[in-house]
DNA sequence: GTCAGTGCAAAGCTTTTGCAGCGCG
DNA sequence: CGCGCTGCAAAAGCTTTGCACTGAC
């Protein structure tokens, strides 16, 4: 397994190495999110980078918050999580580095898991469609520990 | 495998049940609603049922259809899909018939699959988690065979 | 007759868009 | 020094809530 906080610096030099590629300036804001997405384990709301960014100074608008998390999502270097009221965000490792998401139904709680089985059998299964298959998502809902009791 | 249709007309009656049983009456716009999603293959949104109850001629309030929608997946008789922008209802079926979704990305067109070994493995896994998992929901995303030439 | 269910309208959220000004390259 | 990036404000959805009224039991 990869030191995560490595793969995390590499996808942010990965990150900002592609938008210079494809023709884009290095604007405040946006060198905010990504600073910011790549320090996180899991998966952030734009309303939560917004607030994340507020606290520690960056006067950046949550349009931008926005638009530059449309832009990494397009361009393929963030993944977007559908929770139940608002989007969520994260790194999209580059080596195929992979977990899914529980959600606790009663708290709101998040948690992530990785399986092999599970993504085997994904890869098994997408290839039998009729669609090319280039990405998926997996949410589990139910209780967790704190809330079972 | 069982017939589709029979299992549909048999949600029906089985969550028209639930719901007496569980005190509530009979209103016009909540039996809609029941009757017109378990009529469907696919998940609906809010905004599709309430158009079309409107073709149908019925005068519901689209408040009204996401009340009811909002309590019959709380009881369990629905499942809800979040797709991209809006949530996605469909009937929980009964058997433990379950199939998931694959939206293509370039048209928006949903279909569904099945999966065994899928489901095994979700299962398995849910295990070994911390969490109590009740439901779980696998969205893979792509392009259908139309977008791909 | 009671009160859950309903339709309408308004409010609340998340997300997008318009626009003028700033600043990277 | 041009035009991409940004912040603010307004708009555009989806979803929820308040309220008076209707109709099921």
């Amino acid at each position: 397994m990869t030191n995560p906080k490595g793969a995390r610096a590499e996808w942010a030099e990965h990150a900002r190495a592609e938008l210079k590629n494809a023709g884009h300036r290095s604007g405040g804001a946006r060198s905010a999110v990504l600073e910011l997405v790549a320090g996180q384990d899991c998966c952030l709301t734009a309303q939560e980078i917004f607030d994340a960014l507020r606290v520690d100074g960056r006067d950046v608008g949550i349009a931008s918050v926005y638009r530059a998390l449309e832009l990494l999502t397009r361009m393929g270097l963030l993944r977007r999580i559908e929770l139940a009221d608002a989007a969520g965000y994260e790194p999209a490792l580059p080596g195929g580095e992979h977990h899914h998401h529980v959600v606790c139904e009663r708290c709101g709680k998040v948690s992530t898991f990785e399986d092999a089985a599970l993504e085997r059998a994904i890869d098994r299964l997408a290839h039998r469609l009729e669609y090319e298959v280039g990405g998926h998502e997996v949410v589990l809902r139910g209780a967790c520990a704190d809330c079972r009791r």
